[in-house]
DNA sequence: CCGTTCGGTCAAATCGTTTCGAGCGGAGTG
DNA sequence: CACTCCGCTCGAAACGATTTGACCGAACGG
């Protein structure tokens, strides 16, 4: 290997030993020009021998004015990173969909682990585009950053952003259905356990003033898809879509918060992982699921480890909402116009929903 | 905002506005050279008429010959990518301690999701460094991919590659310590769950000659430590590390495959997630745990789900992983020799395990 | 009052590639 | 045989920044 140490050899070194011109060089990479098979492998053969393999994606990129990366914004709040299997499979079918197109995606923790500000990376890294999985709160940093840095931005599942492809879903509709299900069981004492809200993330009790000040697109679609079929005794509000979560807000509706003649006998949570967390709460405090208390979700996720119960669910398809999104980029790439690409969800009835007692 | 219509204005155009040249425009930016406090306002006010955000950060990486880019190889087996809790908390780590750097990581499909070679990102993305979470094969394509590019590699978990520092973790004598805790427990009859074993994923029971061929080092390792205490009755391949998986392992383990009378007493495997999915499928088979199967795992995850058992296993630093990871890349990256960094594990006990039946 | 030093600014080179338009043979056509 | 056209190759100009070393004036010391 001919390599003159210190620097790696460049295109122009590679063209100068095969005796071409660097532009034909260059051709004879990308592959998209005109030119002659063999003055190709003489290329290829010079690149061979010096130790070449392939353009600098940074002088690529560069010229090009574009990086082939796309900013995927995780973590709307601290945690959610990876630990939730929907943002997971989301993740897979948008990484799936962009690498057939040779595009990376690029990790960027929403918030900032140590200071306030928002992710360095967001005002610094580059990027073609941005995709905001989880939507935008109102005056959001992390979409104003991005706006300042005139960064084309793709939102999923909230609200539309000006000049942003959105991908939605039909969660107030899937999330209407799922409560009316309750309701034609014979349900009338249907407890709902809520997404987190957006200002301060915090577990409790709602009232009807928190109720105003939801901030959170999907909470929101999914409070008034519930409100759509039944009126809730009662709504829990968690700070993360998290089992344990689920698990403490069922055991605070199912044991003390309520006295055990009000109990509720079904409980419609805003997601799977919050269903689930539920589930065990119910088991561990002796209650039967369904014959004491049915439990519905939402998002559809696998959950093995609930067996023998399969959990009654709105599905929402989950890899297609992160093609959708990188369909979206690819678009916006093209520089096609942006729309909006709403999802369908539907529900599926499992074990953990049955008639409402007595 | 004046900004003329077609590009982005550049630092040359912020600085021909400022009256200054590019290179104070640039100091200006950076910080770093000596400049006026005078001088750097004018350029930052001319900066802000022309809706300048700061320098392009693709011309900056050609210039500096640095991407920031960390490329992350996740997913060495297909679905692996984020469905495991134990990838995504070692990465969780990772992004934190390169964030304080401000390096981005990259994710990059190990495998190509379509055809059968490597991820194209492998071959063109821009990086500077490249972590292969989960260790190296022999002969493997992903690392050959790198090594013809030069790119500095950083591996975690697996067999030492010449030039890259290594993050190791003490999991022969983690499993070794969860083998003779059973033993202690008077278990005699030990069946094992394991890992994948790398070339051509399959499940089923491992036989002498499919011991000699297990590729991957963790689960070499693994396997080497349970076999440091006992002499497992039985050892139990598996596709993933999931809960599915552990629970048709531990089906087929406590009911169909062995005749009752010699069914095992304890079962030790590799991962939580299949350790798991052992209790759920003893649970099924009307088998208390740990009164008629001890069962043991290795990662130390958090189950809440598994709730009210709390799973004897083998604790791994898993956020510490990911932050030796991320000091390895930082190291590398200031020209530091590569070192190799071993760390420790250690049993907790919990409820799945208790003495031998009889 | 002159020489030195120092802080601040600038010009120019460089990073490595892609792409546009021109140029140049050779082949095909009238 | 002249002309046109076509296919391939080449030169040169970007792309947008950083960094080195020169330069210049002011301040300071002798």
């Amino acid at each position: 290997m001919g390599r003159t140490p210190g620097s790696r050899p460049t295109l122009a070194r590679v063209a100068e030993h095969a005796g071409v011109s660097v532009s034909t060089a260059s051709l004879a990479f990308s592959g998209s020009g005109p030119i002659t098979g063999e003055t190709r492998d003489k290329v290829l053969v010079a690149a061979a021998e010096l130790g070449y393999t392939g353009p600098n994606p940074l002088g690529r990129q560069l010229r090009r004015g574009r990086s082939g990366i796309i900013g995927v914004v995780i973590g709307d709040y601290p945690g959610r990173a990876f630990r939730d299997p929907v943002a997971v499979q989301v993740l897979d079918g948008l990484v799936d969909v962009l690498g057939t197109q040779g595009l990376g995606v690029l990790l960027i923790p929403g918030v900032s682990p140590s200071d306030d500000g928002v992710d360095p990376l967001l005002e610094t890294a580059a990027m073609d585009v941005a995709v905001l999985v989880w939507g935008v709160l109102t005056d959001d940093p992390i979409l104003s950053a991005l706006q300042r840095r005139n960064v084309p931005v793709v939102v999923g599942e909230g609200r539309a952003v000006d000049g942003a492809p959105l991908v939605a879903l039909d969660d107030r509709v899937g999330m209407a259905e799922a409560a009316r299900h309750l309701l034609d069981l014979g349900h009338t004492r249907v407890a709902e356990i809520a997404l987190p809200f957006g200002h301060g993330e915090r577990s409790g009790p709602v009232d009807a003033e928190r109720l105003t000040r939801v901030d959170r697109t999907p909470t929101a679609n999914r409070l008034a898809g519930v409100r759509d079929a039944v009126d809730p005794v009662l709504t829990w509000e968690t700070p993360a879509s998290l089992v344990e979560h689920g698990r403490d807000a069922a055991t605070e509706i199912l044991s003390t918060w309520v006295p055990a003649w009000e109990r509720p006998t079904a409980i419609v949570a805003h997601s799977d992982l919050l269903a689930a967390g539920a589930v065990i709460a119910a088991r561990e405090l002796g209650l039967s699921v369904p014959e004491d208390v049915s439990i519905a979700g939402f998002d559809g996720i696998a959950l093995p480890w609930l067996s023998p119960d399969v959990l009654t669910s709105v599905h929402q398809p989950l890899r297609e909402k992160g093609a959708a999104l990188g369909h979206a980029v690819i678009g916006l790439l093209a520089g096609e116009e942006p729309t909006t690409v709403t999802l369908p969800v539907g529900l599926a009835t499992g074990t953990t929903t049955g008639p409402a007692p007595q």
